[in-house]
DNA sequence: TAGATATTTCCCTAAACAGCTAAATATAAA
DNA sequence: TTTATATTTAGCTGTTTAGGGAAATATCTA
């Protein structure tokens, strides 16, 4: 849970989630959406990834990321355990 | 959502949540349970009241904590519309 | 193969953060 | 009113983190 907690702390990395949520997107698109440098939102797809809360599958010379819900059923369950 | 995530991301500080779901415990009380500084404890505790996850409430010299999950309601719904 | 594009890795900096001790504050009890 | 107890505030320190630029790596195209 460490690193999911760790990866949802922070505005840019959910931004980029809910990006996902809507399509599939190369690195380079989702770069394109915020006024932060290439290699910082690469950082911030590798933080997301390690807390498998998206994947990526290398395309030609593109890398496209993917967004992965399932262990968002994690958290859930926590917060539901806390609501009693 | 900012406080919210920032409060979440801690291990003692989601015990310290989960300690206060079985009932409310004073400071002092919490502190107890770890192996970490009252001050450090206390400063913890703040962190959750600004994310109001937890209430407090002064009884004579002590202080006495609430776990609050109506905040809860807002991450939960936050999560599930990444689910779809 | 050489040049262009996409992405990541490396290394740095400034800010945020968790932890500590000591001191301040507040209430209770002697 | 003095002393003890509970908690918070203030100030310090080492670590983590988000951000950047430059360079490395990988793939594509001419």
């Amino acid at each position: 849970m460490n690193s999911l907690f760790k990866a949802l702390n922070d505005e840019t990395r959910r931004e980029i989630v809910e990006l996902l949520k809507e399509k599939d997107m190369n690195a380079g698109e989702i770069a394109e959406r915020f006024q932060i440098s290439k290699p910082s939102i690469s950082h911030h797809l590798d933080i997301l990834k390690q807390a498998n809360l998206v994947t990526s599958e290398k395309k030609g010379q593109f890398v496209e990321y993917s967004l992965s819900t399932s262990i968002l059923e994690d958290l859930l369950n926590w917060i539901l355990t806390l609501k009693k």
